[in-house]
DNA sequence: TATAAATGTATTATTAATAGTACAAGTAAG
DNA sequence: CTTACTTGTACTATTAATAATACATTTATA
């Protein structure tokens, strides 16, 4: 069985890790929809904790919308629905402005200006030391629900190529490529992080919580950086699905990522 | 909404989410090693707690060897340890048993038995009611340090084609072919999530940690589930990274992901 | 050398988390 | 109805986390 839990140091607190057990098994479905959970005394049994702290964990995962509780009946896991909209992304379109997803969902602009990228930034869209970059902060939405938090840079020179209003009503890439910037691949890196105090707020989750981190950069032919994007996902509001087909010879078989002709 | 640190509930402590937050700060490369961070008294002015707080969560980072302190001088982010290898996965070689990660990683066995999946894993694989799969969790090395936590559910019947020796010693898709089954199609979704406390200990991170999540479904040509994978990787020593390039006539132009051979 | 700024240390008071116990109230089953 | 089990509520005692303050020590710099 489980370990005991710890009550001290940074460690977070029994209730709090209580919680992120118990929210697990949930999500992950190893506790389907309807399940019962044991009562309040055997779960305290079972992790060695009191009643109270087992309690704590039960009305924070109440709060998020997990669980159900009845006087005499017990706690039981709630049906999805409540989960809502959950915006899926095929990896060939995790673009900023795409069509399909710009129908039901909306921007908020947080910070819109020029000035001087960090280092990682501008090294990775391959700067020189003095040029500028357009940076652009937004939130997007879906049914009036944050679910992404888009930090973006664009140098300067090519960025002066289209103006805000533009951005409205084309993508990003179509932009360009009217304007003769020729684009040729993009490098992507998935990963996960924590909400930040600014972040989470954006986002409407407590600091802390988790998310998906997407950094993309993308290259014109000439090997120029183009864009760089960092985007942060609500986990819960955002999916990146990939889809793979087995492909090759017998002797060397391979996955290979469906394009989206394909799909 | 929640813009504080919460003392509160659930939430762990406040110590512990600067710990949190400073940690990724950290580890996602927002601050460069060398990097100064602000005065005791300044951090907790900006997270609005007070220094005992701030010295908590900085003494845990020191406590993993993240930052240097030095009276009269400051708080400074520690050079990359040694051992600080991040391992890139491609998304077409997102795979358990990859040749060249097998070289310089080990495996640890967790646990190994046949039982019956969870609800999710078993519509996810379209088992039927009664139908048992092997489960095992293993845990990822290299250079002698986790970096990945595997869940692993395969049906009963294709389970018995191998045995564990088999597992150490060849790829389980290759495996899975030569015993005549045959792959088509897996679809992979990646996600994010808190590490809990039995993950947490395995991958040598704290409760609450933010960790990659990744589920894949394989299949067969039959559209029957051949493996179901559930992943969590630590986000400082693991990357997803997707390389895709422009395609497309002038009118349809698309994103498209580069296959293993084009690389 | 004097000053400022940083970490290290110490103290006190307040608040929150936890454990333990007890009892009330709702629900289902015998 | 009675019994068993559930959640809801209440209370006390203990311990940890936090806030606020003060002062010492180290270091860089003007």
């Amino acid at each position: 069985m489980a370990t005991q839990l710890q009550r001290n140091g940074p460690g977070g607190t029994k209730s709090h890790q209580l919680f992120l057990l118990l929210k697990d098994a949930i999500t992950s479905g190893r506790m389907a929809p309807g399940t019962k959970l044991s009562g309040e005394l055997k779960l305290a049994e079972e992790h060695r904790v009191s009643r109270v702290t087992v309690r704590r964990a039960l009305e924070a995962l109440m709060e998020e919308g997990l669980i159900m509780r009845k006087p005499g009946v017990g706690t039981l896991v709630c049906e999805r629905p409540v989960g809502a909209t959950v915006m899926t992304a095929s990896v060939s379109n995790l673009l900023p402005n795409i069509v399909k997803m710009g129908e039901s969902s909306r921007v908020r602009l947080l910070e819109f200006g020029y000035g001087y990228p960090q280092d990682g930034v501008r090294e990775r869209l391959r700067l020189e030391e003095g040029e500028r970059t357009q940076l652009s902060v937004r939130v997007r939405l879906a049914e009036d629900k944050p679910f992404s938090y888009l930090t973006t840079h664009v140098p300067e020179r090519i960025a002066l190529s289209y103006n805000e209003e533009d951005l409205g009503s084309t993508p990003l890439y179509s932009l360009l490529e009217r304007s003769g910037v020729r684009l040729d691949h993009a490098a992507q890196t998935i990963s996960a992080t924590l909400a930040t105090k600014d972040v989470a707020e954006a986002l409407d989750v407590a600091v802390g919580s988790p998310l998906i981190s997407l950094t993309r950069v993308v290259y014109d032919v000439d090997g120029r950086g183009v864009e760089h994007l960092h985007a942060l996902y609500r986990p819960d509001r955002y999916r990146i699905e990939i889809d793979l087909c087995r492909a090759g010879d017998a002797d060397d078989r391979y996955w290979q990522p469906l394009a989206p002709e394909s799909q």
